[in-house]
DNA sequence: ATTGTTGCAAATATTTTGCATTGTG
DNA sequence: CACAATGCAAAATATTTGCAACAAT
């Protein structure tokens, strides 16, 4: 059953996730992986984008922005949308997890999991 | 500027989307009013959950799942999809706003709102 | 009469997929 | 060699938009 098997192209894209902090969007990858693999196509950025998430080595991140955003920091942490610049930032606080406790408390089913996303304005854009 | 006028197909997507709770996306509501409206068209139906949403009259739902979703009720409450049936319901719980102020205490920039959805098993669900 | 709204169709945008070819084990 | 992964192009999905006809004020 489904042997994985090494490829560069996903190293590459997996290496690429990991060195930034920018939640790049598929686009944004297949641009920056293109630097080093010319030939690489969407949509083997596509399918291993989809592979990496099912594996647990990145996060898809729906920002309601049109595309999905990937995140190489699979440790648990919140983000924030700026309203401004519209970059995805992540957000150094605690841990959220008492709200599924606040969710569960008046629901007949079962509280798995939640996402979070704030909106605001990012350091740079607070100024203007 | 922007002399809104009235329309019945506007009216009857509004009356629709005030009476459920399903969480329809787009193509959801077009089948609906379509039951009044035969003639409806997409575009209309998109053209008019724009313009509701930008008049705070509905809420548009990023759940993830590849669509918008559409709320006709503006009072904030939270939302939960079901991992199983892939439903949206509503949740009766209190309001989350404390977590803006967790997300600003070692934030630079500022925290405006949030997005909060959760997961996991409705209780139809929950069962198997 | 003016102009917002519609229906339709075409255009965008994003993501997925079929398939012949290439690369890995 | 077996079969997973790729590149390419076409397809599938979701949403937006241009425009002539229609409806509201």
């Amino acid at each position: 059953m489904a042997a994985v098997k090494y490829s560069r192209q996903r190293e590459s894209i997996k290496r690429y996730l990991m060195g930034t902090k920018a939640h790049p969007t598929a686009d944004m990858v297949y641009q920056g992986v293109r630097e080093e693999y010319p030939n690489i196509s969407l949509g083997t950025v596509y399918r291993n984008l989809n592979f990496l998430v099912e594996q647990g080595e990145a996060l898809r991140l729906t920002c309601g922005d049109g595309s999905e955003h990937y995140d190489g920091n699979v440790e648990p942490h919140y983000h924030l949308m700026c309203r401004c610049c519209h970059r995805v930032l992540d957000l150094e606080m605690a841990s959220l997890e008492h709200i599924n406790t606040l969710a569960a408390a008046n629901f007949g089913g079962t509280i798995e999991a939640h996402s979070v996303l704030f909106f605001g304005r990012c350091p740079e854009c607070k100024e203007v």
